[in-house]
DNA sequence: CTTGTCGAATTGTTCAACGATTCTTATGTT
DNA sequence: AACATAAGAATCGTTGAACAATTCGACAAG
């Protein structure tokens, strides 16, 4: 990250937040593990920028509650306890209910797309693609409230439930079930049934935290030694 | 800021969150107006902290929207939109009316208290009370969800919203009508009428969003010079 | 086995410096 | 006088080094 200095600057936005980039996307590969500490000298030699700035880009990621931030400790990736996904589930509740509910004359087209992608992903067993198609769609979902915080909110509740997905063995077969969903779904809002979509739409989110649960208990079972 | 470093720490948290709590109240109490450009070097000096933990802070209060950062021109505290105001108030209604509607057995304490802090600062002319205790109401409901992120959202959006009311010649006038209406809503809600409460929430925010709306108008087309 | 202490490693914060960008102002041309 | 341009000042962006403060692990003492 030395040549900008000698060129002219390509960049328009600040170092801090290129970095922040560059560490919310190994977060969400999993490059670097819930609970894993973040040590300051080695990504600062590794990406060849300077520890302050590095800092910089480590409190842009705590507020977006990707890392945490013990004091004299280091930050660390964010662990969510089964407590989050309730949480995160609660609020997606809420904000994606309204945006079915509301939804009367919006703009399908993105939710269309994503169902699509899903399938033709699911289709050549691109489990990867299968999550980040489920993920856009529920986004797009959000995106027909026409609200520029909404949209924010919903993003950074997406990036919380990567770091869940993670816990599984298998992240990719966790979406497969919701395509036909998401599908059926989309049909539901472009027919107008509106209240059918929204009572549709939140017996899948209960499906989908159960299941997520399930998965978390299991998990932290077997990590205390559950014979 | 410079006595920690003699005796022990008694501080929990980093000097850059303290900082940030200092600017944030000066933020609310319009110690720096909206749009005005905050100097790394003059608050820097004034609390006598470095850049470096200076714009730690900078970054922080940038994220809960209350500055915004330009490249290479700094920082200034944000000034909103007639469509901030709109995105504000569409979020408010999904949020806080969702909680509304849930409310069935949660605890009313809170919300009941704040009402009652508004009537007696309402009755003393303690506007600038009347208005801390109206936003209280709101956080409260929306506590009624008893979902952390949610609250967290919402302290944000209020925070937000307190930057609007200072385009206003009298901020704590604006408030006092609301106060009868706060009351009126947590008998709603205590009795268990949670459409009513609903319906009725509303159609206040519809108001209140509009009141808002003229004040700004009428102080944007002043600003640019109405004979 | 618990407790206390020492030292290494890491974070928290500051400082000084320099390149890069923006803003200001003076200058010169038409 | 108006406008474009260029030098200069001010400020931000980033770095690297330095030191204080805290945590962690090892080891000795009780």
């Amino acid at each position: 990250m030395r040549e900008q200095t000698t060129g002219p600057h390509l960049l328009r936005t600040s170092t801090a937040e290129l970095v922040a980039g560059v560490l919310r996307d190994r977060i969400a590969q999993a490059v670097y593990e819930p609970g894993e500490r973040l040590s300051e000298e080695a990504i600062g030699a590794e990406l060849e920028i300077s520890r302050n700035t590095l800092r910089e880009a480590f409190r842009l990621l705590g507020h977006e509650r990707l890392l945490v931030h013990k004091l004299n400790r280091g930050v660390f990736v964010r662990v969510l306890s089964a407590s989050d996904v309730k949480d995160l589930y609660l609020v997606r509740r809420v904000i994606e209910c309204a945006a079915v509910r509301n939804s009367a004359g919006g703009d399908m087209a993105a939710c269309r797309e994503a169902v699509e992608d899903g399938e033709r992903a699911a289709a050549d067993d691109r489990w990867r693609d299968v999550g980040t198609a489920n993920l856009r769609f529920h986004q797009a979902l959000v995106a027909l409230h026409g609200s520029s915080r909404l949209d924010e909110l919903m993003g950074q509740l997406l990036a919380e439930l990567r770091l869940v997905f993670h816990v599984m063995e298998n992240p990719g077969a966790f979406h497969a079930p919701f395509v036909a969903r998401n599908r059926l779904l989309t049909g539901l809002l472009e027919e107008g049934r509106l209240a059918e979509a929204e009572q549709y739409l939140s017996k899948y989110l209960d499906d989908a935290e159960a299941l997520l649960q399930a998965a978390f208990d299991s998990s932290s079972s077997a990590r205390l030694g559950g014979a």
